[in-house]
DNA sequence: TCTAGACTTGTAACACGTTCTACATCAGGG
DNA sequence: CCCTGATGTAGAACGTGTTACAAGTCTAGA
């Protein structure tokens, strides 16, 4: 965790982040590999095990290619966190949100990924902590996790699979609604909430904004 | 109050995580310099610069004083974070918050404390990215600023510098509007907001939640 | 096929948070 | 007054993120 804090310039050759798409076969490949393993990694020791040297090694590359990949370790891991959320969306994109009212369609997904979320204590712990951690340079990453979440937020909202208008006022409250799933998420991941206190605290939120 | 949570602790001698209170006046006094080069640091140069060798020799402690103090680089700011925030609280009791409504008086609070940090930009990089760094050992820590926070936000809502009761949903509203506070506050350390999104995404939660 | 340039690899080196060690200082009780 | 244990000091040492570098490998185009 250092630099980079007002001089994001250096000497980038092809690849600035590598996006998902693009690329050789086999550098989609090795990006593949290098966020399997980061998932994987974390998953089994949390933020303090995804370690850049034993990513590198997990995923077969060599450290200085992991670092052309993703600049840094929090690239890495907010990566992750937006390629899983992405397969989110995309799921989601798929039939109608069950629930009979904005509220219960709401609480359905956010509970539902609250859930899968909690499965799996120090992946989430991982992800939850590099996202919140992420300076200016990872702005690009973010935005798309932040897409992702209010995407499937929205489509809740109206209960169907396509996206018609959104408000400006929707608008708003998706995105308080967003703060305080994440505000919730850190609060589980450091202790200082429980599983239950999450679901409620954002069934508060939600019955506030909606009424 | 500052207990350690899980940990196995070791041979811990006399201070665990050192209060604020407590100690020979020397020993506030270390504490006290410690902070100030901490603040110093960070305000010139954000996160990355307050290196613990830096903030050791700017407070004329030894390295391993420092530690003694402060367990970790995170205990560190987010206890400076606390003693700033537990001032503007001390501050807040003073006098009743200038406003006719609940809105106004929650805003008036809110935008006078978001403009000072803003005044700093790279002191509250350092000081909000710690907060949101921190994990279980910094609970303590944690808990005591978002203390600060609801007590200012809940005086204001109330209009009067005593605590009368809050009721159940007050406190949620008000947990609601910290959330959407601190989340603002990241997306502008990160440069994804300006000082203009933020008030307004302030403005249009507190809206919201107390109509 | 050959070659230039990009991409990978393996490894060393560096920076900073954190820990450890050996010694100095200080305060209090015999 | 000295002993003892806690506290402070100085500095080395260690781990991990990050960078640097020399050399091997793959690919596109002449």
């Amino acid at each position: 965790m250092t630099s980079v804090s007002t001089e994001p310039r250096d000497t980038d050759g092809p690849t600035p982040a590598t996006p998902p798409t693009g690329g050789s076969a086999a550098q989609r490949e090795r990006r593949r590999r290098i966020l399997d393993a980061t998932i994987a990694l974390a998953a089994e020791g949390g933020f303090d095990a995804v370690q850049m040297r034993a990513v590198a090694e997990h995923a077969e590359v060599a450290l200085g290619t992991l670092y052309r990949y993703f600049p840094s370790k929090i690239h890495l891991l907010v990566s992750a966190l937006a390629r899983e959320f992405t397969k989110d969306v995309e799921r989601s994109a798929v039939r109608a949100t069950p629930g009979d009212t904005a509220h219960e369609r709401i609480m359905y997904v956010l509970n539902r990924r609250t859930r899968a979320l909690q499965k799996q204590p120090k992946l989430t712990e991982a992800l939850v902590r590099a996202f919140m951690f992420a300076d200016q340079s990872v702005t690009g990453e973010i935005h798309e996790v932040g897409t992702s979440l209010t995407t499937v937020i929205a489509r809740a909202m109206h209960g169907t699979p396509t996206l018609g208008e959104v408000t400006e006022e929707e608008a708003a409250i998706i995105r308080i609604i967003s703060d305080v799933w994440l505000s919730a998420l850190i609060s589980w991941v450091t202790g200082r909430m429980d599983a239950e206190d999450v679901e409620k605290s954002i069934d508060v939120a939600v019955r506030l904004l909606l009424r």
